[in-house]
RNA sequence: GUGGCCGUAGCUCAGUCGGUUAGAGCGCCGGGUUGUGGUCCCGGAGGUCGGGGGUUCGAGUCCCCUCGGUCACCCCA
């Protein structure tokens, strides 16, 4: 087995139990403060259109060099490419089908970048996340920032700071940008050569470069919070106002920005301190007031945010929070009788809304037994030639006391019931 | 996409200057007197040493290629 035919291709990955479960109970509980907060579901395709995910801007690696692509069978071919991120699928389900603003959904599901992979950085990868599209409100940013907010707490993350800056309107970009490429030439000397080239082709970036020869050019530069039109600055100064009231913390990150170029105003990260790595971003929005008219519908903000899946896990676990639950299996029917026994009773006890669990195959009583304990579950119900002769099942409390008894066939679930409820007689 | 490190049983790893039938712990399976788990004891199965090529009398141990992982950059979730 050491060179097995097939393997999951690179940057994907098997999630098998019981992570599977942990990952299925971390959305739920999304789902569940969500659809609380007046989100409904958006279930959007895997892939779509390219031109949707193209109006990220043609500057960004995500559309540039980082996306699946693919043609269907079609004559022509349409050229399609599998979904980078989602809240471009969000605005063209928004524009297809015109929803009453505002429209609040959230959503959940697989992304694809076609990037080298990292620990907590795949090709196929998983994301919550919340929009709220048609609401230009300051009071909306405010709500979807919480609401993630929320989320961390709910999980027991402590060490997850939010980020935010304001990058301005449009009309604020191009002046900032004057400003900053002015700076970024007149320090060039100072920067590495790849940050000279991305300064030509999106000078935004080279704020947040990693590499020690860029940071006093980058520290030195003119900042977007300073170039911010009156009307930016209000909206800006009404999130914090909404976050402080609600005593949400956060630190101001002028240097903050985004990877995608629809970003305006409200920007926003989540970084996990316990993640000892360069992937410590857990998630991060902001607002794209303009995304909804390029690609062909009207006039409408948006805010929302997405937050992965992966990284949260990893947080959690550097954290120590949000471990395994228990199992869902609360019986075990241990049958020493030829095993028919046991496929009615598991089937009884699960129509009576029981978890029920068996062993396969005719094995010992003690391996059965095994299975039982390793299975968590809190009751065995055992089945033997006796039990068989007399129409009866021996309960065993598998906890604890280790007490059993005996009671009438079509009485287990019954008993079950009761033995874990805690009401059994003789308890 | 660039550079560094790593790749031995299901998992975590040990394998001395290249030298005889590749080891441990955990896990798994079986047993510990005649139907009872979680502790303990005994036994067992399981590896073409990621794959391919090369150097050598001989390679898990050296070289090259390749695949995968990982770290940094990049990017971002």
């Amino acid at each position: 087995m050491a060179q097995p035919r097939f393997r999951a291709p690179r940057g994907t990955r098997d999630i098998l139990p019981p992570e599977s479960t942990r990952r299925r109970e971390l959305v739920s509980r999304f789902a569940d403060m969500a659809d609380r907060a007046g989100y409904g579901q958006l279930e959007s395709p895997v892939f779509e259109d390219v031109g949707v995910f193209q109006r990220l801007g043609p500057d960004t690696d995500v559309v540039a060099k980082e996306m699946f692509e693919l043609h269907d069978r079609g004559d022509p071919p349409q050229h399609l490419a599998l979904r980078p991120e989602l809240t471009a699928s969000a605005c063209r389900a928004y524009v297809e089908h015109r929803p009453t603003p505002p429209w609040k959904i959230w959503y959940e599901g697989p992304q694809f970048r076609y990037e080298r992979p990292q620990a907590g950085r795949y090709r196929q990868f998983s994301q919550v996340g919340a929009e709220v599209i048609g609401a230009e409100d300051p009071a909306a940013d405010v709500e979807a920032i919480t609401l993630a907010v929320r989320f961390f707490e709910a999980l027991g993350l402590r060490g997850v700071r939010l980020l935010v800056n304001s990058l301005g309107d449009p009309a604020d970009r191009s002046a900032y940008l004057a400003a900053l490429g002015d700076h970024l030439r007149s320090h060039s000397g100072e920067l590495s050569p790849q940050a000279r080239a991305t300064a030509e082709r999106n000078p935004l970036r080279v704020l947040d470069s990693k590499r020690p020869e860029d940071r006093a050019a980058v520290a030195s530069a003119p900042v977007m919070i300073d170039h911010l039109s009156p009307a930016a600055a209000e909206h800006f100064e009404a999130v914090r106002a909404g976050l402080d009231d609600l005593g949400v913390a956060y630190e101001i990150c002028p240097r903050l920005v985004r990877g995608l170029d629809y970003y305006v105003r409200t920007a926003f990260e989540f970084a996990a301190s316990g993640l000892d790595v360069a992937q410590d971003a857990v998630g991060g929005g902001g607002r794209y007031d303009g995304l909804v008219e390029d690609l062909g519908g009207p006039p409408a903000g948006g805010i929302g945010f997405a937050l992965g899946v992966d990284r949260i896990l990893l947080a959690c676990d550097a954290e120590g929070a949000f471990g395994p639950s228990t199992s869902a299996v609360e019986v075990f029917v241990v049958d020493v009788a030829g095993g028919a026994a046991a496929t009615k009773l598991c089937d009884q006890l699960r129509r009576a809304g029981l978890g029920a669990d068996r062993a396969f195959g005719g094995r010992s009583m003690k391996a059965q037994m095994k299975l039982a304990d390793r299975s968590g579950a809190a009751l065995a119900l055992i089945v033997g030639p006796d039990e068989l002769a007399a129409g009866e099942v021996t309960v065993r409390d598998l906890h604890g006391s280790g007490r059993q008894y005996r009671v009438r066939l079509g009485d287990a679930a019954e008993a079950a019931w009761a033995e874990l409820a805690g009401t059994a007689p003789g308890r």
